[in-house]
DNA sequence: ACACTATGATTGATCGGCAC
DNA sequence: TGTGCCGATCAATCATAGTG
């Protein structure tokens, strides 16, 4: 991402017309509103999870995760939906993810697994359907 | 970066642009909140109903629309304007709340 | 036909609230 | 007091539909 930086903000807007306002949702939002300080990387620990490189990960830039490491997520997560603590250790170290990475991933498929059940209930019939 | 391409099993592929008739509700809804654009999971039904499409979907649209209205507000003056002067007014009362928190800046 | 933009969907990650 | 989960959202990105 080649943005240098902009941390303060600058509101400033309207064109001829002032009919709008920039109201609260319209700022730049996330990662602000609640700054826990104190210690080093992120608010969030996650009982114990470190990287090796131990830098400063504060910025969660949406990682890609791998096709290999997706396989095993999915795995994993057929065979338990939710993951005991031991577990997530082992695939922390196996997928070289942080323990956090697991949950929160285990966490949104979760969700995707729920949504996806909604979705079905009703069909009744035929699908198959090839041009 | 050979990491890719395993999406090409994603649903994605197939997309379809809502009706013209449904993007008018929405952005008629969007634009008379525009103070607090985030319908609650009873208004998300409602719309749904009349767009016809699915709850999700609205979140869906809802979501993009936020975050694409507020990285260049710029450019949806016209379409702002073009749907404030159409509804009723609706966004007095969500102000109050937004408002709340608003007043808490100051360099 | 083709470059570029608009738009719906997916998903890694955050925020606030809640339960234990 | 700390940790995991849920529900909603954000924000970046993918892939396709539209437009010129």
């Amino acid at each position: 991402n080649p943005a240098p930086a902009n941390p303060t903000k600058s509101p400033s807007l309207n064109s001829p017309t002032m009919s709008k306002q920039i109201f609260p949702w319209m700022k730049e939002s996330r990662q602000n509103t609640k700054q826990k300080n104190s210690s080093s990387s992120s608010g969030e620990s996650c009982a114990g999870d470190k990287s090796p490189p131990g830098q400063a990960s504060s910025k969660r830039a949406r990682t890609a995760y791998t096709s290999a490491q997706l396989v095993e997520l999915e795995k994993e997560f057929h065979f338990n939906r939710y993951l005991c603590r031991p577990r997530r250790v082992e695939m922390a170290n196996l997928l070289n993810l942080t323990e956090r990475q697991i949950k929160i991933w285990f966490q949104n498929r979760r969700m995707k697994y729920k949504k996806d059940q909604k979705g079905k209930g009703m069909m009744t019939s035929s699908g198959g359907q090839s041009p | 970066v050979m990491i890719l391409r395993s999406r090409f099993l994603d649903a994605r592929r197939k997309r379809r642009n809502f009706s013209k008739q449904a993007t008018e509700i929405l952005n008629e809804y969007f634009y008379s909140h525009l103070s607090n654009p985030y319908p609650s999971e009873e208004a998300k039904e409602e719309l749904a109903k009349k767009c016809s499409i699915t709850v999700s979907q609205v979140s869906n649209w809802f979501g993009n629309k936020r975050i694409r209205y507020k990285k260049n507000i710029g450019k949806f003056q016209e379409e702002a304007n073009l749907y404030a002067a159409k509804t009723a007014v609706t966004a007095a009362h969500a102000v109050a709340a937004a408002v709340q928190n608003n007043q808490t800046n100051s360099p």
